[in-house]
DNA sequence: ATGAAAGCGCTAACAC
DNA sequence: GTGTTAGCGCTTTCAT
């Protein structure tokens, strides 16, 4: 550290401290190219010696790569409570999951992800304005709301991109998802081995595709098994609405004794209800979660549920990413996940 | 838009479209200097025109600005459990509020958090070496560790930043807190004020200087009400390790009918076990938790808590990072926030 | 295998 | 008030 305040140093530094170009330097650097045994440990020397670390933005501005990765999360643009979006989303136990699996995933990368909140229509028009002069080489979507049109927004733009979950309308996007359907007669099929004869579920907003899938899988199973007519309520996946899709049900529909709930937060809301009127969960009331998101396990009884591999599925949303960023005439791709379920207390 | 599949525009093509040169469009960009009112218009049209949207890595190569600050989460780095370090501190609601918050202040001022893990000494070294060769402006650190290295080599890096809670050594470095002691002092207060003779409290983390001011804040209380013992039980900041220790305290004195948890996440896991061993919250024991974070409202009762503006905090260290950026000079800062009580059933 | 030199898109002196 | 010009630190032809 032979500059102690200065500015930091240049690859002209390093090249005179070696006695060699900055272009060999920047081969070593980057692998690139032969460069002799020699030159190279010298080089690495005069590296450490400088404590040398190369400039992203000078680099990015001869490669057009950023080294960065926008992870927006997108949602209903109430106008004025912008923030109240933000500190929802991110409340949720869901978003954290997303967040360490992209992270986990970029770590290793040398790849950077910045967050962005796209709620509004100047929030998104930031968002893509950011990506289209290149602050980021692509985008990882969450996207809360199903009139979002920032998918499609950002596939006409060519920005590579990878949604969380299938978009509403069809957009020619990378995306992974789960096999709600899947998930939900994993439930069902619980729910009737259970012995449960007047079953009921709590669904997310139905304008998500996800919410709708679970529902559809969900009653799908149950006809199956005999049972054609499912009562439901639908919530907003959070526990306040599960709360109040539960006392509806319940008032609705007193006999039920197995309810199948679309994600744990609204699971523990329904919990409460079941248990302030006196109904016993599993005996006599089975209930069923889905998630496996970290809320499940604070339940008493913990809670059985769908487990949605969340975090991995984040991570291949990095991987496919940062594919396409690489190669980005790829065509739209998409990769499935399968849901397991996790049997605790609650059924 | 006249270039349809090509590079993004550049202040060049923009120049030539409005007829003046590269510096003109500058200015009017970046409202520096004067310039002729009509010329203004002219070049803006010629902005929206084409479409142009100014290039950040040029920009941040003369400017030595990124408009980029690191978010980072520092923590132990047990060997070869890094991705567990990620999901257990995104998975705290507590990091969701730092997020919403800072991301809340940041979004109208164009600044962009990256989001940045430190759980090993890589990690560390990445983070140290991202910043110093000027890749963010600056950062902001939650260290859920209290032998954490970090804000020490930050400090001596002298790079612009702000942490979550004044650090376990002192170190000349600026921050934001809660004043724990007057938190801890709401809840003994309640406590007292409700008829509670045999009071206990579940502790954070010993070494994290937040749960020791709760603590001795608590202690301090409690004394001066004329109860000079109380029985502690030290947690984790999670729910399980809230049942593990409320079991041990529940064990060791039996007749407990008072209990402050130093975060809602260990309340919730002291509620669980409270009414599994027949205990009415808050009839026969009133509990207390911290933060008031989302987990506080799904409990059943909901938890009376100790409420901190997480969000405002951290705005307010978002605002003092840029206010540091600005003038690099300013020397450390620090400001406390005064906690509120919240009411609701638990105590 | 290595060096010289051009230039990525922008801002900031400095001239006019 | 506006244009000219010199870099910021890096990668990358193109020579050698």
């Amino acid at each position: 550290m032979s500059r102690p305040q200065t500015a930091p140093p240049t690859l002209e530094d390093v090249a005179r401290v070696a006695g060699v170009s900055r272009a060999t330097v920047s081969r070593v650097i980057n692998g690139t190219r032969n460069v002799d045994r020699k030159i190279q440990e010298v080089v690495r020397a005069a590296v450490d010696q400088t404590g040398y670390a190369p400039n992203r933005a000078a680099r990015s501005l001869v490669t057009k790569r950023t080294g960065t990765i926008a992870l927006v999360v997108s949602g209903a643009g109430e106008q004025g409570e912008e923030d109240a979006f933000a500190s929802r989303v991110f409340a949720d136990p869901f978003f954290g999951r997303v967040a360490s699996g992209v992270v986990g995933f970029l770590r290793t990368r040398g790849v950077h992800p910045v967050l962005m909140v796209a709620d509004t229509d100047r929030a998104r028009e930031d968002v893509l304005a950011f990506l289209r002069q290149g602050s980021a080489d692509g985008a990882l979507l969450v996207s809360t709301h199903a009139e979002d049109p920032l998918p499609a927004r950002l596939a006409e733009a060519k920005v590579p991109a990878v949604l969380f979950a299938r978009p509403a309308r069809p957009v020619p996007i990378s995306y992974v998802d789960l096999d709600h359907q899947a998930g939900a007669k994993l439930a069902a099929d619980l729910l009737v081995e259970l012995g449960c004869t007047q079953v009921a579920t709590i669904t997310g907003p139905l304008d998500v595709p996800a919410s709708q899938n679970r529902l559809t899988g969900f009653r799908d199973a149950m006809a199956r098994h005999g049972f054609p007519y499912v009562p439901i309520a639908e919530g907003g996946f959070t526990a306040a609405s599960g709360e109040v899709a539960m006392e509806r049900l319940l008032a609705e529909h007193p006999g039920v004794d197995g309810v199948f709930a679309a994600n744990d937060l609204m699971a523990q809301g329904a919990l409460n209800i079941l248990q302030q009127h006196g109904k016993r969960v599993p005996q006599d009331v089975a209930l069923i979660g889905f998630d496996d998101s970290g809320p499940a396990l604070a339940c008493r009884p913990q809670l059985t549920t769908v487990r949605q591999p969340v975090e991995d599925m984040a991570a291949e949303m990095a991987r496919m990413l940062l594919g396409q960023v690489d190669d980005p005439d790829q065509r739209p791709r998409s990769v499935i996940f399968e849901p397991s379920l996790v049997v605790r207390g609650s059924a």
